[in-house]
DNA sequence: ACCCACCTACGAGTTTCCCCCGATTCCACT
DNA sequence: AGTGGAATCGGGGGAAACTCGTAGGTGGGT
């Protein structure tokens, strides 16, 4: 019997050792690998495809539903188990709208962690709460332009976004200009208010 | 030899458990009690007498500032090390003023808290490095330079504040170069997430 | 096959930002 | 009286950001 492999990605390091110790401890789970950003887990999970994915949301770098999008855009996406620190209608809309089939809370993570990836190693989905069903809309903006956004927001210049994307500068400030036309933001500061109220990235 | 009895304050359950974790890995060290709210923390600390308390900031009932507050006000007060989730200077600086002995980062926990713990048992204070040069040279930001922070922070350009506050486009722009070099930002978008955590302005 | 959205890329120009200097006035504290 | 901080004003220069127009390649949908 082969055991159930769980990536952790969470840039706590204190949340990745709570969520290693009670998978652990269930029989036949195991833990393999840790990611500290949404890129890293999402270099990680190409490289050892784990069944389940338990993501947290607010990560530096690359945030846990730009990431959990990008994963389910693969053939056979994996099963990705959102966690967040808020109880919020939107966010689990955003989180369903990425593709995660679970979405279950911090402060009760724990038995409900091990009933969630249960859920999801059957192929089930599990849900915390209120599932808002009604289907994605909002996100006006391409999945490469959130990147932007989240980057920008985090205080990169043009150039190292560039650098990190592995684009030109060009590229990149076309991206920025169409992001500021699109949410019809005037600058820099009302685009991290945006992705501060929209949980792109942390305060 | 008595071990070091340690109360944990946090209303995650993960995160309880990477700290207990990390606490009871180390020889002589124990955690005489878990407190799910600031309230629940105060309390359990009156009765265990723990050597040193990890704080939460962010609880409910009561957030961890206010019982550092209430608990330093006893005769004996206990070594406090407060846990947050951002860099904040004002945090830091409120921190001190409650009482606090030390302050560390959930993200860098683990090694941090470890060195932070042995710290405070020997009687000093622990503060992450970044959070001491924060600390250091930011110092205050005087009225005017937390108008302009406002405005900035709300999106203006420097030409705008200028005509807001009836000064000229240069002195503008030596307000945002002092206060930049003060709280040791990069750019606009740093600014702009330091006003909010800072409750300057709003998101 | 076609169109459209998206990502990519370039040039040329304007505006804004950021940092290096310098300076004067006012006011509070010693 | 002197010291120092705050607030004001200024030049100059380089970097970055923003605007405008243009355009090739790809993939999905009709």
């Amino acid at each position: 019997m082969t055991p159930l492999r769980i990536l952790i990605a969470d840039d706590h390091e204190l949340v990745r050792h709570g969520l290693r110790r009670v998978i652990e401890d269930v029989p036949g789970w195991t833990v393999c690998g840790e990611a500290t950003t949404g890129r890293h887990a999402v270099t990680l999970a190409r490289e050892t495809h784990p069944h389940i994915i338990v993501m947290d949301i607010a990560m530096p770098e690359l945030n846990g539903l730009e990431a959990t999008r990008q994963l389910c855009a693969a053939p056979v996406p994996p099963a990705i188990l959102i966690l967040s620190m808020h109880e919020s209608t939107e966010l689990i809309r955003e989180t369903l709208a990425a593709g995660a089939r679970g979405y279950i809370l911090k402060s009760d993570a724990g038995h409900a962690l091990v009933q969630a990836v249960t859920a999801l190693a059957a192929g089930k989905k599990f849900f915390n709460n209120k599932i808002a069903a009604l289907a994605h809309d909002s996100a006006t903006l391409t999945p490469r332009e959130r990147e932007v956004v989240q980057l920008a927001a985090e205080g990169r210049t043009s150039k190292e976004i560039a650098t990190t994307l592995a684009i030109t500068l060009k590229t990149c400030e076309a991206h920025r200009t169409n992001i500021l036309r699109k949410l019809s933001l005037r600058s820099i500061s009302e685009l991290v208010r945006y992705a501060i109220r929209n949980n792109i990235v942390e305060p």
